[in-house]
DNA sequence: CTCTCCCT
């Protein structure tokens, strides 16, 4: 029982526990839309757990984090003056605390994923509560839709309640097909100050300038947003040696605990607190007296390349919805202040809402998990934002890979990867261990990998250091706050693989041939003339400092490696004993084309991915493939690659002109580009003798492309669309065609046509030529489409200049009767 | 100059 009546505490959400009940005893689904501070994570569970509809079934409600999990169901258990693990209880990773009698269980958010995943139908839940739901982190997206999913098919009386502080509220109510019930937030009102646009190079300087103009203008204590720790440090320094009298702390997720704490603790007595802290202050953590908030308005965010299956860390501008959230944090005791580092302007181009995380992260887990659930479609699932494709091919490949998906279904081997609370490539690394006699070597490797670096970068990129110093840590000989976390999720996988703590010397190369199954792409092998460059067997060049220890070894198993330039940067590594390699060394016959190195090429590599060992020139190979590859090279650089002169265009734009003249004849398209995408076609037969570049070059072009035609087709072209018209001298003089169908031109001596009474045409008389007539020496003189008409105007005209320039020919008055001649 | 936050 509640220890009091909860209609009568004082916070906002009492407001709608009547609506909340009403709602969710006829509907299964319903989005609450409460600010911070509105008390909805504490008390609504406690007001829903005794409904009928529950039908003496459990509460589930996910939160995004391990603390706030945990300090809620405590909250919960004092309320109803109980222990934790009575009626309320957690289940966290590392620590649960639940018993027979719970009904409300807190849990976080892979939990739920697992509990999902034991039993799709939750069949001993009643209500599954998502808090927070505007963070839209991956895992809550995902267990919303695999929830909606059996609420469908297997659970309709299941219930889900979807908590959210700011979100898009239209878009979600109109998925869930639900109602929105909407509390009031306790929040007193905040005063936004634009102050201009800002750059991300002078951040530090800019923001400690801005904070002393608050310190001598405000009052209360400041909050300031910075993206990182580089910036906080500077900030910190600038801050510390030029305001007296003013408490400064640094606040960030690396800080050790009891740093954090002084950050967040009531303001000691008589001193002004400024406190530079990153995103970890929008939701994490709450620091108290707060009046005055700075907001730079960026922060980082790790994003995932499926293209190079890497993810790294990017500065981005944060949205409408996260500044608003930065902004509120003025305002929890009492009226404050936001100076924002930005202008109106740049603020009306910010985007609503926050990228939710399934946009931009690997998607290895989410697609592993689906599959499980038997899903190996994830548009069959209802998204409030789908899943990217790009990401979830990356992701099925590598499972595909690692055998843990056949045919994009689960393997036994799938099964195994996904028992284990970790990455899948980490996962697969671990079970082959096994085979390999090596799990207690693969544990460390294991927890290192997920955690941050526990040395610094001046240690080199050797992870084999980084498993010395864990294993020294064990033996309490050192220690730092990174390496016993390490130890506690090594302490886990041991556990569930059964084995105990190694602390033996390390054999590099057993690490090498362990990183491989985790990273079997990004082994690498030493360029030649080593300059502590590496080819990986994505193709990529990486690169090691040159003075590092593994600098110099011919082959490197890579963990971590930036890939920000073109020559990537590695961070962790091990090195790498090639014998164990030649299970991974792939026979591969390269039969191609390349211009710059002299043609064609048929050589047998051997490889490892992009690494070729060893080359030979190929006897034997399919006549097939040469055809592909010089065929395939010739659509490309075709052009150059071919005698493409004017006679091939002449015939090209003869053809062409009839296929916008004479529709209905069905003339081919001969344009470039449409020669060049079908050369396979028409022109493959003649490259079986083809070898170097010159080979093409002796192709006689024009005369192939006319033996493509039918001999129908060949002839009617003669007829209709002549190379030559014969003009009344006798010579044959060239037509002009143009490719687009325009009238085309005959370019002809004026005294070569003397008695030409009509403009000559070509396709059956349908179409006229344009003369251009010449002078004597070729000159242009006059342009007509109609010479009946020239002849008895312009002519004279025309007449008297030439007349006056070529004095010596005949320029007769009745050119239709004058004997046409060549002089 | 890699180092935001968080989870099984």
């Amino acid at each position: 029982m509640l220890s009091l009546d909860p209609y009568k505490i004082d916070l906002p959400v009492v407001a709608i526990f009547d609506e909340v009940k009403a709602v969710l005893k006829e509907e299964n689904t319903l989005i609450v839309n409460a600010p911070a501070g509105a008390g909805k994570s504490t008390l609504l569970p406690l007001v829903l757990m005794n409904e009928d509809w529950l039908q003496g079934k459990k509460i589930i409600m996910l939160e995004p984090r391990r603390l706030a999990a945990k300090t809620i169901a405590l909250r919960m258990a004092q309320l109803l003056n109980e222990k934790v693990g009575e009626s309320v209880g957690y289940r966290i990773r590392f620590d649960n605390c639940v018993s027979d009698k719970t009904k409300i269980e807190v849990v976080t958010e892979g939990i739920l994923t697992r509990m999902l995943q034991s039993d799709n139908a939750i069949e001993n839940v009643g209500l599954v509560i998502f808090d927070e739901f505007h963070e839209r982190s991956l895992f809550a997206d995902v267990a919303l839709a695999l929830a909606r999913e059996s609420q469908q098919v297997l659970r309709p009386d299941l219930r889900l309640m979807v908590m959210s502080a700011t979100l898009n509220l239209p878009v979600l109510s109109s998925l869930l097909k639900s109602r929105v019930v909407q509390s009031e937030g306790r929040q007193y009102p905040v005063e936004i100050k634009y102050d201009g646009d800002t750059d991300l190079m002078m951040l530090p300087e800019l923001s400690a300038r801005l904070v002393k103009k608050i310190i001598q203008n405000e009052d209360g204590d400041v909050l300031v947003f910075l993206p990182g720790e580089g910036e906080i440090k500077k900030c910190e320094t600038i801050l510390k040696r030029t305001l007296k009298g003013v408490l400064v702390y640094p606040l960030y997720g690396q800080l050790p605990p009891s740093k954090q704490m002084a950050a967040i603790m009531p303001n000691r007595e008589g001193k002004r607190k400024v406190v530079l802290a990153t995103s970890i202050a929008e939701t994490s953590l709450t620091i108290e007296g707060i009046k005055v908030v700075v907001d730079c308005g960026l922060s980082r965010t790790m994003r995932f390349n499926p293209s190079t299956a890497l993810s790294k860390l990017e500065t981005v501008e944060i949205t409408k919805d996260a500044a608003d959230q930065r902004a509120g944090r003025a305002g929890r005791l009492s009226p404050g202040v936001c100076y924002r580092m930005w202008t109106k302007a740049t603020h009306s181009r910010l985007r609503e809402h926050r990228t939710p995380e399934i946009i931009e992260a690997d998607l290895a887990s989410l697609v592993l998990d689906l599959a499980v659930w038997g899903i190996s479609n994830p548009n069959n699932l209802i998204w409030l934002t789908p899943p990217p494709k790009g990401a979830i091919a990356q992701a099925t490949d590598l499972l595909h890979q690692l055998e843990a998906l056949e045919d994009g279904r689960i393997t036994s081997h799938g099964k195994a990867i996904n028992q284990l609370p970790c990455h899948p490539r980490i996962a697969h690394m671990l079970i082959m261990a096994q085979e390999e006699g090596l799990t207690e070597l693969a544990t460390d490797i294991a927890a290192i990998l997920e955690e941050r670096d526990p040395l610094g970068k001046e240690a080199g990129i050797d992870i084999n250091l980084r498993i010395e110093a864990l294993r020294k840590s064990r033996k309490g000989l050192i220690g730092n706050k990174i390496l016993s976390r390490i130890e506690k999720v090594a302490g886990q996988y041991r556990k569930m693989l059964n084995v105990e703590i190694d602390n033996s010397n390390v054999d590099p190369y057993e690490t090498g041939l362990l990183l491989v199954y985790a990273y079997p792409e990004r082994i690498a092998h030493a360029k030649p003339g080593n300059n502590a460059q590496f080819k990986m067997a994505n193709g990529a060049i990486t690169a090691a400092g040159h003075k590092d220890d593994l600098a110099h070894e011919a082959w490197l198993a890579v963990a971590h490696v930036n890939m920000r330039d073109s020559v990537g940067k590695i961070f962790t590594a091990s090195a790498l004993n090639p014998r164990d390699l030649a299970p991974m060394v792939k026979e591969k016959d390269q039969v191609e084309w390349d211009t710059k190195r002299g043609g064609f090429s048929a050589v047998r590599n051997l490889c490892v991915g992009h690494i070729i060992l060893q080359s030979k020139p190929l006897q034997y190979y399919d006549e097939a493939l040469k055809i592909k590859a010089i065929s395939s090279a010739v659509s490309k650089e075709g052009e150059n690659l071919l005698n493409w002169d004017k006679e091939v265009i002449q015939w090209q734009n003869r053809v062409l002109s009839l296929r916008k003249w004479n529709t209905d004849e069905d003339w081919p398209d001969v344009s470039t580009s449409a020669l060049l995408e079908s050369n396979e076609e028409w022109l493959s037969p003649y490259f079986n003798s083809v070898k170097k570049p010159e080979d093409l070059k002796k192709i006689n072009l024009k005369e192939v492309l006319q033996h493509h035609l039918s001999f129908e087709k060949q002839q009617l072209l003669e007829e209709l669309a002549p190379e030559k018209i014969e003009v009344p001298t006798g010579s044959k003089i060239k037509i002009q065609y143009h490719a687009n169908g325009e009238v085309p031109v005959l370019p002809v001596r004026l005294q070569e046509i003397f008695g030409w009474q009509d403009t000559p045409t070509v396709n059956k008389g349908k179409v006229s030529l344009l003369m251009h007539l010449l002078s004597p020496g070729f000159k242009p003189v006059q342009i007509t489409g109609d010479l009946r008409s020239f002849w008895s105007n312009a002519y004279f005209e025309v007449k008297k200049e030439l007349k006056a320039r070529y004095p010596k020919h005949k320029w007769p008055d009745d050119p239709l009767n004058e004997k046409p001649n060549r002089k």
